[in-house]
DNA sequence: ATGGCGCGCGCAGCGCGA
């Protein structure tokens, strides 16, 4: 079985470029952030055509997420509970013994900006749900862009980013929490090196250059971490004609 | 070196992303 992430940076742009990559890779599910896409203009037919049942939660110019699926789905949850939030940032399905749950994360602007806090208040309220998932559905992944580095080698120059946001301590606490309940960065099941990431800047070159970060994760309960056969970043929808700033990040389990 | 690009919105140029 295969499951991915994908940060499209708007469903309209980069439709021709998903169907591309769902063909070519088959995943069983895959999930997408900033669709920036109402539902009544998301493109269902398209994705059926392509083998794939859709699930959507959309808003006009930002955010949004969507998870396709070759299996059966059935949603479950289209926000973080207990969390009073407009923002379109989350979407959770079952898909045959697995509970997936995409997630976007608040980027989060700057330390000292209002999005900061949001950001870290979401991750607290994602924590508490966390728990209580684990609980119910053993087989559980997330992923999607999670707009935290977990460590300096996720970056490319630590120095530069010291402090920042992605990078900063309460965020990666907020990220070591999850991995608390026995979340593994499935990631790093087979990858210890620096140098991986999953997001270049579009300015000065980022993605020729390599200057990235890793902030895309597939994160997998203890019962699915057994089953982790391979996780790979996929850079080369990165270096396609107008690509978004983000890459596919893919997990293979076995049995 | 904090701009640099690309997106939506909407028709100029701004807010936002990371």
């Amino acid at each position: 079985m295969k499951i991915a992430t994908w940060n499209v940076n708007s469903l309209r742009v980069r439709l021709p470029q998903v169907l591309r990559w769902l063909d070519t890779h088959r995943p069983d599910v895959l999930a997408l952030q900033e669709t920036k896409t109402e539902d009544r203009h998301f493109p269902v037919t398209e994705f059926e055509a392509a083998g794939y049942s859709a699930a959507f939660c959309g808003q006009p110019t930002y955010n949004g997420v969507a998870l396709l699926s070759r299996l059966p789905m059935e949603v479950f949850a289209a926000a973080l509970p207990d969390f009073n939030d407009p923002q379109k940032r989350v979407l959770a399905a079952a898909v045959g013994s697995l509970a997936v749950l995409n997630l976007y994360v608040p980027n989060g602007q700057s330390i000292e900006s209002d999005k900061f806090r949001y950001k870290l208040e979401w991750l607290a309220q994602l924590n508490l749900w966390v728990t209580a998932l684990l609980d119910k559905y053993p087989q559980l992944a997330i992923l999607g862009d999670f707009n935290i580095a977990p460590a300096d080698r996720d970056v490319h120059d630590p120095r530069v980013w010291v402090g920042q946001v992605l990078v900063s301590e309460p965020e990666r606490a907020a990220f070591r929490q999850l991995l608390k309940h026995g979340l593994r960065d499935s990631f790093r099941l087979h990858q210890n090196g620096g140098g991986f990431y999953s997001w270049w800047d579009y300015r000065a070159a980022g993605f020729s250059r390599n200057q990235g970060m890793r902030i895309d994760h597939i994160l997998l309960s203890p019962a699915l971490a057994e089953r982790s056969l391979a996780t790979v970043i996929d850079r080369e929808p990165r270096g396609w004609e107008r690509p978004s700033d983000h890459a596919p990040v893919m997990a293979e389990l076995g049995r």
